[in-house]
DNA sequence: CTGAAAGCGCTTACAG
DNA sequence: CTGAAAGCGCTTACAG
C-alpha cells in the first residue's frame, strides 16, 4: 500500500554485462548498434537485460550521446482543437520516431514562449515545433538558432528566413471560399479576419480578394478585428445591425464564423436565408454547429505529423538546410452557403 | 540561412567557475541552493552565468539526482476535448512548478499504454498521470509500482489501491441530473452509458438511478453501449423508433449525447419538445449544439491540476501513501431539458 | 564558506 | 568480435 521513496537499485549496464560474463562495452554495443558483436553473445546480453528488466539509463546516454531522444511542442493552447489535432499528428509521428513530445501552451505570450523556448534549449531537445511566432524578434530569433537546434514553424513566416515551416496553403484556401460565393452567386462580401501581422490569416485574405475581384461584377472587402470567436461576434454585430448591402461572410477561422452565428441568431438574421457565412479551418465542430458550416480543411493532423518528419529530416542532416512545405486544402461544402435572396 | 550541425559547445559549469575563478563546487552551489556560499562570490557566479549564457546541462544534473522533472501524461486522445482541457490544467502546474510534460495518446490500447509506461520508467518520470485504467491487470499495477514512480488516476478506480486517484463526483453528478429530470416533472426516463467496467460512469449510472428512484412514481433504466458519439446514436435510433414511453434521456456524457441529437434530428423526434436529454461533463460543444445541452460540469482543468500537484506532494513525500480526491461538480442547464409533453 | 575528489551510468574511439 | 579506459558535466559528501 505504502508505496516507499528511495527507488528500488535498478539493474545497471553493469549488471548485465556481469550477468552475461562480457564487458561494459560488449554489452552496450550487443543493446544498441547490430553491428560487431557476436549473434550468441548479443543473445546472451538481450536475454541477461530482458531477465534483469534491464531499462538503460536515459541521462547517461544522453550526456554522451548529447541527445534528448525529445522534441518540444509550443503552441498557443491545446484546448484550442486546431492545435489538439496538429499536437496529435506530432505525437504519433513521434511515436513511431521513438521520440517524445514536451508539451508546452505559451497562449501567444511572447514572455512565455521565450521562457519554454530558453528551457527547451536547456533540455537539448532534438528541435522545436511552434505555432506563434509573430512576436519573434530578429534578435530572438538570432538566439534560438545559435543553440543549433531545428526549429520548425506552424506558418508562412517569411520573416523568420532560418527556420523551416510547415502550412496549409492559406491563399488557396481564401481563393476557394471566393469562388464557392461567387459560384452561389454573391456579388457583395465582406472578409473578417484579425491583425495584419499574422501571415497565415493574411494569406486567406489575399487569396479571397485575388479570387472574388477575379470576377469583374463583384465586390469585397475585408475587415481587421481579433480572430477568436468573440471577436467574430463582435464585428458581426456591427456589420448585421447596420443596414447592409453584403450578400456573404467569409472568416478568416471557424471561430470566428462560430461567433458571427450567435450574433446572427441574437439579431434574428438567419443564415444562410438572409446572409450566407463561410468559415475556414474544418474545425471539428464545424459540422456540428448550426447550420453546419461551409469552410475549409487544413490538413492539421498531417501539418503535425510533417513538422515532426522535418524535425528528424533536419536532425540527420548535415546541412541544415530550412526546408519549406506547403499542404493542400480543400473545400467542405455544408449548409451556410446559398444563394443569396432575390433583393434586399 | 544554415543551421549548420555541430552545435556549438555550450559554456560548461566548468567555464563559469573559471571564469569566476572558483571551484566547480563552488559554483554549483551558487547556482542551485542558497546556502553555505558567500553572497558576493555568489553574486559572481550568476553575473559570470548570465554573462556566458550557461545552462546547466540537465542529463549530467539527472544522471547524478536521478531526477527528471519531467511527469507523463497518458491520456486517451488528446483531440477530445475532455482530455485537453485536463491536460491544460496539468501543463499550467507542471510550469509553475518547473516541471515538464511528456505528452501520450494511449487511444485506450492497452498495449500502447504499456509501451507508454515503459517508456516512461525508462526516461525516470517523476510522475505519471493517466486516465484510463480499466485495463490495467494486477500484474501491469505490480510492475508499475515496483518502479517507485508515483502515479496518480483520473478515476475512482477502486481496483488500484496503491495509486491516488483524482475524479469528479461523478455520483453526485448522476444524481443532480436525476433530480433536474425530476423536477421537470419527468417520471420516467432512461440513462445511456458505456461499460460496465468502466468505474466513472458506472459512478454516474449510480447516481441517476439512485436520486431518480427516491421519487417514489418514478422509473428509470440504464442501458449499456458504447460511450462515445457514435455510441449514442446507435442506442438512441433503437430507443427512439421503437414505440417508447420515455420522456427523458440522460447520457453518460456530453459526446453520447450529441450522437442523440443527431439521431433524433433524423428520425424527426424534437428535443425538448419530444424527449428531453441531458449529457455530462460540459464540453465546449454542449454549449453550441443546438438545442444548448444541460449537463454536469466537471471541472476538468482542475483535476488535471490537482493530479500534477498530487505527484508533486507526492514526489517529496517520505511516505507515499495514495491519496484519494474527489472534485465537486455542479449542474448547468439549457434548453434540451422541458417539462414534458402532456401525454404521448 | 570553499576545495579536492569520487561517482552517477553510459558510449565510443583505440587496441588487440 | 571483445576489452580497457577515457570522458560526458554535473552534485555531493568529506575535509578543511
Amino acid at each position: 500500500m505504502d508505496q516507499s521513496k528511495g527507488n528500488p537499485p535498478r539493474p545497471t549496464l553493469q549488471d548485465v554485462a556481469d550477468a552475461t560474463g562480457v564487458t561494459l562495452a560488449t554489452a552496450s554495443r550487443a543493446l544498441n548498434g547490430t553491428y560487431g558483436v557476436h549473434p550468441e553473445t548479443r543473445r546472451r546480453v538481450l536475454e541477461a537485460a530482458a531477465q534483469l528488466d534491464y531499462k538503460a539509463n536515459r541521462f547517461a546516454r544522453g550526456l554522451v550521446t548529447g541527445r534528448s531522444n525529445a522534441i518540444g511542442l509550443i503552441i498557443s493552447d491545446i484546448r484550442n482543437s486546431y492545435f489538439a489535432e496538429t499536437a496529435r499528428g506530432a505525437e504519433d509521428a513521434a511515436y513511431t520516431a521513438g521520440l517524445d513530445i514536451l508539451l508546452c501552451n505559451s497562449d501567444v505570450d511572447s514572455d512565455k514562449q521565450m521562457h519554454y523556448i530558453n528551457s527547451l534549449i536547456e533540455k537539448r531537445v532534438d528541435g522545436i515545433i511552434m505555432n506563434s511566432v509573430a512576436t519573434l524578434t530578429k534578435v530572438e530569433q538570432d538566439y534560438i538558432a545559435a543553440s543549433g537546434i531545428p526549429v520548425v514553424l506552424l506558418t508562412r513566416a517569411a520573416d523568420c528566413p532560418m527556420f523551416s515551416t510547415v502550412c496549409a496553403d492559406n491563399e488557396r484556401g481564401g481563393r476557394l471560399i471566393a469562388e464557392c460565393l461567387l459560384a452561389h452567386n454573391h456579388r457583395k462580401a465582406v472578409h473578417l479576419t484579425g491583425p495584419r501581422n499574422h501571415t497565415n490569416l493574411a494569406m486567406r485574405a489575399k487569396g479571397f480578394l485575388d479570387g472574388f475581384r477575379q470576377a469583374g461584377d463583384a465586390d469585397a472587402t475585408v475587415v481587421h478585428g481579433v480572430h477568436t470567436m468573440e471577436g467574430g461576434y463582435q464585428m458581426a454585430r456591427n456589420l448585421l445591425r447596420s443596414p447592409y448591402k453584403i450578400t456573404a461572410i467569409s472568416t478568416a477561422n471557424d471561430a470566428m464564423a462560430f461567433g458571427v452565428i450567435k450574433a446572427a441568431l441574437e439579431i434574428g438574421v438567419r443564415i444562410p436565408e438572409d446572409v450566407s457565412l463561410a468559415g475556414f479551418d474544418d474545425v471539428e465542430l464545424a459540422a456540428l454547429v448550426h447550420p453546419p458550416l461551409t469552410t475549409i480543411r487544413q490538413p492539421k493532423y498531417e501539418m503535425g505529423a510533417a513538422a515532426l518528419e522535418m524535425i528528424v529530416k533536419l536532425t540527420n542532416a548535415k546541412h541544415r538546410m530550412p526546408e519549406h512545405r506547403v499542404l493542400g486544402v480543400e473545400l467542405v461544402e455544408r449548409s451556410s452557403v446559398s444563394k443569396p435572396r432575390p433583393q434586399r
